[in-house]
Order: C-alpha cells, then structure tokens, then sequence
RNA sequence: GGAGAGAUGGCAGAGCGGUUGAAUGCACCGGUCUUGAAAACCGGCAAGGGUUAGUAGCCCUUCCUGGGUUCGAAUCCCAGUCUCUCCGCCA
C-alpha cells in the first residue's frame, strides 16, 4: 500500500510513476473520496469533541453534587448527528481503503520502462549452455522414460497441472530442498522456519494477494475464510505482522520450503505440458526484514543467495531486471533468475527476488524501533526464491540428460542420493 | 468435543461505569554522581489518525475482534477469535 499523505501531496507524480508500469491511477476518483474524507472527518470529530467534554463535564458536576440536568439536555441536542457521522466515516473510510489497497507499488527509478518480458533487461548471465552431440528431450520424455515422472496418474489422482514422482526422482526432488535449505542456513545465515500451509484472509491482505488476486488462489470452503499458501512469502512475511521489532535484531533473515498452491486462473494454454506451471509445487523461499536504507543492498545479496543454488548445481541461468510492465503488484523492483532449459532451448524463470520497500509493511503494520527517533518506523522486505524445486528439477534432469537417457546427478546432491551418481531405469517398485 | 479461567502499553502486571491513555515493575532514552562502569537517585517514555508548512500545538480513535447499553465503557451485555487448565479423542 502506497502512503496516503504522500498520495494526496504528490498525486500527479506519483500518477506519472505509476503509469509507468501500465496502471492507470483514477486520479479524480480519489480526489473526490478525499475531498469528502476530509470534510467528514473533521465534522466528526468536531461531534465526537463535544460530547466528549459534555460527558467529562457530567462526571465533574455529578462529583461536586450540581445539577446535571442542563448538560444533560445539551448531550441530548447533538441527537443522532454524531452517529450518523460516524457511520458514513467508516464507510467512507473502508471505500478509501479499498482503492488504496487496490493500487501497486511505484516501480523504482532503476527498473526499465517496458510493456511486458519482452522488454526486461539481462544484467548477467553464468555458465554455458550445455551443447549435446544428440537430439536434448525436454524433461516430460526423460522422466517419463526413467519411470520418475507420472503425469497420467496425477491427472486421476486430481486433474492436470499435477505430478507423481516415484524413486530416485522423488529422492532427486527431496535432495534439491534438502539441500537448498542446508546452503542458506549454514552458509548465508537465514532461520529455517515451518509455517502453516492455511493463512487467514488479513495475511493475504498483508503481502498483497488480496484484494486484488483471489483468483489465483485456492480458497478453502470454510466459514474462517482460509486460503491455501500460493508461496511461503505470505506466512513468512506476516510473521513481522503488527510487531515492532528491536534494531538490533535487524536484518531478519527466515527461510521455508513449503508446497505452494495456485490456482493459475489465467494461464489456461500455458505451459500445459509437463511440471513447469502446477497446482502444487515445492520452493524454498527467502524473506529479509531490513531497515529501509538496506533494502537495495539486501536484495542484491539475496539473489546472490538464490544465483548460488544455481552455480553450485552447475545450472548455466541469467539474471533479468523485470521492465515495469511485467512488475509484480508489490513490488518496487525484481530480478528474476531464468535457468537454461536444453528440451526448451530457452531462459525459463526458476526464482524471482524482489524488493517491496515499505509496500507490505504498510498493509502489515511491520515495524522497527529506529534508535535514532526513537519511534517505530515501517521495515522493508525483500524477497526471492532460493530457489523453485519443480523447476530445478526440470532443469536437472534437461542439463544433466545423457545420449542414453539417464541422468547424472549434479556432484553437491550425491551426498543426499546415498551417494548414487546417476538416474537410470525404472525408479519404480 | 465437554467444563472452567483468561486476553490491558516493547515485556510483565494493576484497574472492573466518570478528570484512566490507563498504577506499578522491567526494558529503553536523557541527567546527577563516578577516573570510567555498575549501583543509587531525578526526569522522560504507547500506537494509529486528523488538522497544519510543521517531527509545534490542538483534536479524534485505540485496553483481543465485532455489535449493543449509557450523557459517558478497559470496566456492563451479546456474538466471535485466540490462549491456558482439566476431561474425552487423536497422528
């Protein structure tokens, strides 16, 4: 959520900066909800003075035994206008609110102008592409193939978008979290956390799913209004929800690997064949609460975090700067990380990194004590992937393939295989 | 699932219709003292919002959430959420 008072005072800049990214703020619209905002307002509280010092003056003359019959009659004269005030306050309030709610983050100077992917900006690429002296399959032939991956049993389980894995690819999944999850512990400091996989409507709110992407989400059929997680984002970052934490504590670094679940509403026809766009799928991902002069820093350093995974796993990947059109709602600026995928001969997204600057914290009331005011002041977060385990398990089994169909395992997950070196045959009992 | 108790400031914890945004302690921030530190003592210290050029003043709201009673609610009533204790059940 953007700042109010920094809306109403600048509205045509921040308007400029928003119509960067493609969204058109109404600018009449909120004018005209402030105007009124403002006028209401005051006369409430103008009301709700008055009585109040009635009612003091009540309590005073009671104690020194006077008659309170004429305050009494005063009160009495305010009738129902206060109430009516207030009650068209709230609501006016709560419609303010919602258009707020509804508007995205300002892209920041640094992200380039564009429309959609087509216009996001390399900044780097790692590692070569593999070249094979054969014909590279994409990751639905080979799985299927080495008795890994069954598509056709998690249609009749559920539906499409869903995947069986048996055996060895099942361990090989588990051993990409595994070890996702020992390099960002041991070696860049985040606090493993298990969180629920249910979140109520107001964490939603918090990192900007809702109000505006119910649709994306699986919603439970249950009075209390929970949701399926669509990333451990949303439980990870509400943890900071309504608190005030101390400076000293900062940066707080936390890491979860969860399923996620979405809905996709809009990606009918997209990536329908194999693991790369599903209902359920694994990552691990990494949250910073930091102070707001660190948040760029931090996502640098977090996507360093996520391009590690990568390097260590010997997966050749570039990092793109999202362009302003293809920003997410929250956030301020992104790099997406893209691993190469041989059975695609393309970049395919494997981990987005962003900075949310204070965009959440306001919406959660996440907050630190700064030492230099003295007074409790919005966090920044920032987060990323570190990284998407369906997808780097594509991007294992396309990388790694061999002309005969198996697969070997990266050297840094033999550990975690029992020492076994490559997938082959049935994995299946 | 049944019975009971509770939810108050960063934390702990009083208050149980009126000048209480809220005693007290801890933490924190200033000061005195000290070579320095600690201790002791003195002072300060909730959050959100409105108005405003204002981090000044004034005002509003907030004691789990939402309704209600009242001139006036942390305090009374109703509903809900969560926590704790006991019983039952269960992985």
């Amino acid at each position: 959520m953007l700042d109010a008072r920094l809306l109403r005072g600048n509205l045509d800049e921040m308007a400029g900066k928003l119509a960067r990214r493609g969204y058109q703020l109404d600018t009449a619209a909120f004018n005209d909800l402030e105007t009124r905002r403002k006028s209401l307002q005051v006369r409430t509280q103008e009301l709700q003075n008055r009585r109040n010092t009635l009612s003091r003056g009540i309590g005073k003359a009671k104690a020194a035994g006077e008659d309170i019959q004429p305050l009494l009659d005063e009160v009495a004269s305010l009738g129902d206008e206060l109430k009516t005030a207030e009650e068209q306050l709230k609501s006016l309030q709560a419609e303010l609110r919602e258009f707020l709610l509804s508007i995205p983050n300002l892209p920041d100077d640094s992200v380039p102008d564009g429309k959609d992917e087509e216009d996001n900006r390399e900044e780097r690429a790692w590692g070569e592409p593999p070249s094979f002296d054969f014909e590279p399959k994409d990751h639905v032939d080979l799985g299927e193939a080495l008795g890994g991956l069954d598509f056709a049993a998690a249609a009749k389980l559920t539906g499409s978008r869903f995947t069986v894995m048996h055996g060895a690819m099942a361990r090989l999944h588990r051993a990409l979290a595994q070890f996702m999850l020992d390099l960002h512990t041991a070696e860049h400091g985040y606090d493993e956390t298990y969180v629920p996989y249910m979140v109520n409507q107001a964490s939603l709110y918090g990192t900007g799913q809702l109000p505006k992407f119910a649709e994306d989400l699986f919603r439970l059929d249950d009075e209390r209004n929970w949701h399926l997680i669509p990333t451990a984002e949303v439980p990870l970052t509400n943890l900071f929800r309504d608190e005030i934490l101390d400076a000293g504590d900062l940066p707080v670094k936390v890491l979860a690997h969860t399923p996620c679940f979405r809905s996709e509403a809009g990606a009918y026809g997209k990536d329908t064949r194999g693991m790369i766009r599903q209902h359920q799928f694994d990552k691990v991902e990494l949250v910073q609460a930091v102070r707001p002069e660190d948040s760029f820093a931090a996502l640098e350093e977090l996507t360093g975090h996520a391009e590690k995974v990568l390097q260590k796993l010997d997966l050749p990947y570039r990092v793109v700067t999202l362009c302003t059109g293809d920003l997410g709602f929250s956030s301020a600026k992104t790099y997406d990380l893209e691993v190469w995928l041989p059975g695609q001969g393309r970049y395919r997204e494997i981990s987005s990194c962003s900075n949310f600057l204070d965009f959440q914290a306001r919406r959660m009331q996440a907050r630190w004590r700064n030492p230099d005011t003295g007074k409790p002041e919005l966090l920044h977060t920032v987060n990323g992937s570190g990284l998407a385990v369906g997808r780097t398990l594509v991007a294992v089994l396309e990388n790694y393939q061999q002309e005969d169909g198996s697969v070997l395992i990266p050297q840094v997950l033999r550990p975690y295989m029992g020492g076994m070196e490559r997938l082959q045959g049935s994995g299946k009992p």
